[in-house]
DNA sequence: GCGGCTATGCCCAGAAATGGGCAATCCCGG
DNA sequence: CCGGGATTGCCCATTTCTGGGCATAGCCGC
């Protein structure tokens, strides 16, 4: 691991910046260390009650960023979507390994080439209700991707997500809108794909009485449909998604 | 950092397991050398198109076992909802910090205690779309928790899931059901809380085509039901969550 | 070029969800 | 012991969704 001690103090080195400018710093070098041309560290938080908050670090190409922020593709970057199923980092040329692309997006990849962003590796951190977060770092187009770095960059880059968890301030959880044992389970059945009728029969109820637990659910939520209101209680852990997950795939 | 030379041990021998008899005498042995009674692995791998599949290795009491899948007590367990909403490792003691507990949750735990589970540390892994999984190590009622070995236990834990992951295979994505452009611009929309008709107006296109999209997405996953197609998308990786987060907390 | 897929538009009937009001019982905490 | 919340039950009117069928136009690949 002859790696480690560069590792070690890119770590350090990142983990101790107190200012976005140090994050900066550090992770400009970091990625000039490993041998990178770019990095890009993306963290939102949200939920818990407050309002958000996103830090966005990076060396990017103005005329990328540009694009980036003026078109709004934060909405469509399948990087980002690719970001939010993995648990460790991945390569961008593997990005269709973890999701499907649409012609949109391969355009959006050529897109970014032409702006000077080759390949890149890309370190996803994804909280469901609290935060989520991705740091990249890319090469020029045509040049070669560090690949015994990627390790490296796994962990600096975890450790640049977690610096910038703390900039941002972790907050605090406030449970907001707890669901009422038997709402959460309504709503759990309702996620599943049962309608009120069909939950009642499970529960052993009214279908009114349902009708009547998933309304006081959606006004605790304060929300008008049922799809935010599971969407809600899922980014809440209220309800999980292996609560689901066994629902929809067999049937 | 004394305990760099353990960890390092602990971590070479638990990936080094290549079934599952060894995985547990690798767990079992890390969790003892940590300071812990008890440890407990599970993984779930979904998704993809193939079938699931599942990992359990612990050395949890039989009684509390027993319990646990008798009653199917994973729907509703407090610990494994809370580790789909933190990106580290957590204490059960701080449980309340990630989900809200419910009446129930407490009475879920308050048993466990009586089956021998005192307080634990739980290592996360989540991977909307593939995989969830996690890796526990508690220790005996009144026993104290080892909490300078904390940080050795998120990466023996994290370790311990790869090596999981491994063992269970890993599979390879399957595109399956990709939807088109149009029918993901209305799916990630009708995520956002609108209705067909508003969904018409934001595209530009009649209510009738958004209906007529929705439908056509519906079979292709082959659900029945709004709710269950924004879940399969989100599963899918087809929309993400931060593309709905911003909707429905602000208003 | 032709078949397949996509996008668009429209119609209909039945099922489900939504929002509102009303009322009973039970249990927990102040 | 009383108030508030949780749970259960029912009614109504309106909106939305769902599943079916039908048709046109454009684009892409074989």
């Amino acid at each position: 691991m002859k790696h480690f001690n560069l590792t070690e103090e890119l770590a350090h080195d990142i983990s101790g910046a107190d200012k976005e400018e140090r994050l900066f710093a550090a992770l400009s070098n970091a990625a000039d260390r490993m041998g990178f041309d770019l990095f890009a560290l993306a963290f939102d938080r949200r939920g818990g009650g407050g309002e958000g908050a996103s830090m966005l670090v990076h060396n990017y190409p103005d005329a990328w960023a540009n694009v980036y922020v003026g078109f709004d593709l934060s909405g469509t970057d399948p990087i980002r979507r690719a970001g939010e199923k993995s648990m460790t980092g991945f390569q961008w040329r593997n990005v269709d390994h973890y999701i499907p692309l649409s012609r949109g997006d391969r355009q959006l990849l050529k897109v970014a080439r032409e702006s000077g962003i080759g390949d890149g590796f890309t370190v996803p951190r994804h909280l469901p209700g609290e935060a989520t977060g991705s740091c990249s770092f890319a090469v020029a187009p045509n040049a070669r991707i560090p690949l015994e770095m990627l390790h490296a960059a796994e962990i600096v880059g975890a450790v640049a997500l977690a610096a910038a968890r703390q900039l941002i301030g972790t907050g605090s959880y406030t449970p907001r809108a707890a669901l009422t044992e038997r709402q959460r389970e309504c709503v759990l059945w309702s996620a599943r794909g049962k309608t009120a009728g069909e939950t009642a029969s499970i529960l052993g109820i009214s279908e009114e009485t349902v009708v009547r637990h998933l309304k006081i659910a959606r006004e605790r939520y304060s929300v008008p449909c049922r799809q935010m209101l599971i969407l809600c209680a899922l980014f809440d852990g209220v309800i999980g998604f292996s609560d689901v997950y066994d629902w929809w795939r067999p049937l």
